[in-house]
DNA sequence: TCCAAAAATGATATGTAGTATCATGAAATG
DNA sequence: CATTTCATGATACTACATATCATTTTTGGA
């Protein structure tokens, strides 16, 4: 994991290149995401997000913006717990097509990590056999962060 | 699959061994769960189970009943779109701790399939050693039907 | 049989997530 | 520097869900 000013950087990039435009207030956003290790809400965000006179972006912006961050790559909706967080992946190379999350339903604490081929393949073969066709979706399971679970023990 | 009377009987039976009540409200919302082949909003079960004089009951009454049948085994929420489903499990005797939806993002088509054990397996010990520990989670994963597919095209 | 306790449901209000729509402001480009 | 395009603001609203307290229904004893 590099550091989040690095990542940032990376961002800025790859805006440039695609001739997207990284304004402040979604750089702000960004990096709010980048410095949390937890899934964050639109209005927590957004409460995150205020300015030094206290002002708040309306709910609107921040919805549009989160839609800009996911269209650049940078940011992933978790639809299980309606919560964005940044993707781990904006400042290494390789397509990661297929992601996989784990979420704490105790504290949202997220950790994306990387799913074999094969299982890929699979479950898209089970899908095709069901009838259905993936997109390019994504999994999102839900489970006990160690931290959570020893607390509650 | 069975026909729907004989899985309300089932239901009720398991109710009985239980000590739960499969109340009439309780019993008319599963069937409507049991009727459709796509999962349904909390608010569109409300509109399909208003009473003959046109009464429709109250959110709250709603989501406690989808609650019951949840804990009861009869019913799964769909966390990616906020919809409800019927368990495809309630008359057959297996145990089903780990489920698979394959939801369709056009119309809501749901369907629930089986998982390997060894893919489940497998789930386990990524997340282990991601730190996280699962408990009977289940998979939600997007996708398009192959009507909705050849709708489109 | 009646009464108390428990379970289920109703009613009202409110909280949280997200969108529609129209207005305003800021940047890029010719 | 004007025009177009992109970004943001403001207001209002919809969908999903819960908190809380009141009422009704059911159940299991005295």
């Amino acid at each position: 994991m590099r550091n989040i000013q690095q990542i940032i950087d990376r961002a800025e990039e790859v805006c440039l290149d695609n001739g997207l435009r990284l304004t402040k207030k979604r750089r702000q956003v960004l990096l709010t995401l980048l410095a949390s290790s937890k899934a964050l809400s639109a209005y927590e965000i957004r409460d995150l997000c205020k300015t030094d006179s206290g002002d708040l972006l309306p709910p609107m912006s921040i919805y549009r913006i989160l839609d800009f961050l996911q269209e650049a790559g940078f940011v992933h909706r978790l639809n299980i717990s309606n919560r964005y967080t940044a993707c781990t992946h904006i400042a290494c190379n390789h397509e990661h097509l297929f992601s996989q999350f784990l979420i704490c339903t105790k504290c949202q604490l997220v950790t994306e990590i990387d799913i074999p081929d094969l299982t890929v393949t699979n479950m898209r073969n089970d899908a095709k056999s069901a009838g259905f066709e993936l997109e390019s979706p994504q999994l999102e399971i839900n489970g006990v962060c160690y931290t959570c679970k020893n607390k509650a023990a």
